[in-house]
DNA sequence: CGTTATCATTTACACGTGTAAACATAACTC
DNA sequence: GAGTTATGTTTACACGTGTAAATGATAACG
């Protein structure tokens, strides 16, 4: 079953590193987040039985280490969305960003480089 | 309140072209997704109390229209991801279909001239 | 050791979602 | 006009989600 959007922040906290406690994640969340202990712990073993994590025990308390990679999950969510609406076409999405005014200069940028290297990988 | 996915799908036939009438979405919707009758009218009931399409009576039946627009609709949940996944920018986004091979030649021509666009409106 | 502090696990609960069945109502048919 | 047909409206129900409170277990403390 997919990860919820409130699982994807626990998430997040392992994935810039782990593995990590219980503690320690609440501690990064917590105030984002305003949620308590039992949240996290809830959200932990929603996770667990997801097999998105995986907890080894260290004493008395669990360090929790992501299963699920984060380019895996941000391939699905990404793919999810190009295919439901933009016909799977990634120029159109961009198009998308551009009438929106949502490209930065460094954006614009970086999608420069990103076609030259495209053009010398080619040949 | 946000629009669910299966409420999406509705809509997308409601974006194609509009008014239409609970019977035709279905003959559009219901082959696809295996969905029933009730099944659409409960999905365009709860699009009603959301405000998201418009009713409009046509003798014993109803004229559905929408009211968002997929414009917007889009933009939510576009920059919805791009700021979950990607930081809130776009190159990023892109670098990550790149590197999944998710970029067609017709993309990658197709962005190539959107950046001479964006060029030519600079100056 | 019995008590407290520390964690984890279980249970809870309201709300949204997917998916209809049941019911209501008005029009159409014989 | 009573029964069938076509629609829409209400109700249902299981499951996921956000958000914990309650409970259980275990190690540490006095």
């Amino acid at each position: 079953m997919a990860i919820s959007e409130a699982e994807a922040v626990v998430m997040d906290v392992l994935w810039r590193e782990a593995p990590r406690t219980a503690e320690e994640i609440l501690a990064e969340v917590g105030p984002t987040q305003g949620w308590q202990e039992g949240t996290v712990k809830s959200l932990l073993n929603r996770l667990l039985r997801k097999k998105a994590v995986h907890a080894e025990r260290d004493g008395r308390r669990y360090l929790y280490t992501p299963l699920l990679a984060r380019e895996q999950y941000v391939s699905q969510e990404s793919k999810g969305l190009l295919d439901r609406l933009f016909g799977g076409r990634v120029a159109p999405l961009v198009a998308h960003f551009s009438e929106q005014r949502k490209l930065s200069k460094k954006d614009i940028a970086e999608l420069r480089k990103l076609l030259r290297e495209l053009d010398d990988e080619q040949h």
